[in-house]
DNA sequence: TACGATCCGCTACGCTACGTAGCGTAGCGG
DNA sequence: CCGCTACGCTACGTAGCGTAGCGGATCGTA
């Protein structure tokens, strides 16, 4: 509940931060970062971020305590930079968020990325709370976009917008994510006229889009 | 398009396979097996294999020509072993797969064998045949079982089996292995009710199922 | 400005694990 | 029985994680 003990412990809650300490940490993430985007996930390393920050490994290891609570770190970072987009046409928010998803989940690098979170918290709990955080950085704007959709009346009355979002990004992550299918930007139109009830096809209530429609 | 060059090479394909051959690499793979339940999919270390079965650490790689090719091989094998339910009782075949699948996306170890290997294959197109292979392992029983369902008349007629799996496994897989939420049956459920159209709620054609629904 | 607390850099380790080279031997299939 | 292939062994080289201990630099504050 306090804040996440393997990737930021020990700022004395009360006090002033020290400058060396905000000066040292983010100097860190940006390594981290760049690192990331140049050679993927396990491109990150601690020698290397010191080869670039000048910082000393000793010292990054007084800042997390594994290279694993490090890497979440800067992964946790990299998602919160999702764009959120809102414009006054619900529709086109949802579908740019769909779409984004779709390549960011395609790209090795952020694939390699979320597959790597995925398997943190497989073993360790403790970081659960920051994957959460990062899922509702993503689902969070969608179901916002739903919302306002339905609001608007482009979308079905009574529908939900978590639900909604879970039904619009579920297939969009086994397509992108599990099977690494190419983008497909008709299926995603298809997908969001079924869910959201854009074109109700009363012949057949539940059927579902296909990329490949024979 | 060959034989996966990577995790099997080189079998003259015309010749009688080596008794030596086939020896090695079943004991290597049934040693990794053993590793890879014990202490997961990190805990798979050529050193260790070789400690296990006394095969040299230099066969291993005459045969596996890295680590990740090795562990991939492990873990399509062990994807190849998922029951593949068969009664006179369509539904509950689909619903004994999805409660499976569920368990097994949440099960630490093979949650983080999962995501090993989609980072494998991220950063190694080589490998999306094996990867391929694994998922219709676990998607083609679930196809039959949905289409004997229809064929039964137990679900809506016209429901492309393919597609019906496809909608039934998505919002599983992200609640089961994007979010790790706990085995949820009734969420199942609705989901079948839902999708297979046992129960038609014409109210709201579109309507999905909540696990905790208001 | 002075001072105590904290942070930081540095050197030097130990450890695990991957992956390779080269050589001699044992087991295989024909 | 013979040639070929697979195998085991020793010995390396490399990379990267993580820790110990010390002295110096820097911060916030009195």
């Amino acid at each position: 509940m306090n804040s996440t003990p393997m990737s930021a412990p020990a700022l004395p809650s009360h006090a002033t931060p020290d400058r060396r300490v905000v000066r040292t940490r983010a100097a860190v993430l940006a390594a981290g970062r760049g690192l990331m985007t140049e050679r993927g996930v396990r491109g990150i390393t601690v020698e290397e971020i010191t080869k670039r920050t000048g910082i000393a490994k000793t010292t990054i290891y007084r800042h997390w305590k594994s290279r694993e609570g490090l890497v979440l770190a800067i992964i946790a970072e990299a998602g919160a930079e999702i764009p959120a987009p809102h414009t006054n046409v619900p529709l086109s928010d949802i579908r740019s968020v769909l779409t984004a998803t779709w390549e960011a989940m395609v790209d090795p690098i952020r694939r390699s990325a979320f597959a790597s979170m995925i398997d943190s918290t497989a073993a360790n709990p403790e970081l659960a709370s920051l994957h959460r955080e990062f899922l509702s950085a993503v689902g969070g704007p969608l179901a916002d976009a739903v919302a306002r959709a339905v609001a608007a009346g482009q979308a079905r009355a009574g529908l939900d917008p978590e639900i909604g979002a879970e039904l619009l990004a579920a297939p969009i992550v086994v397509r992108a994510f599990i099977r690494a299918d190419p983008l497909d930007r008709r299926y995603i139109d298809r997908l969001m006229d079924e869910v959201l009830g854009t074109r109700p096809r009363s012949e057949h209530p539940n059927s579902v889009p296909t990329g490949a429609r024979s």
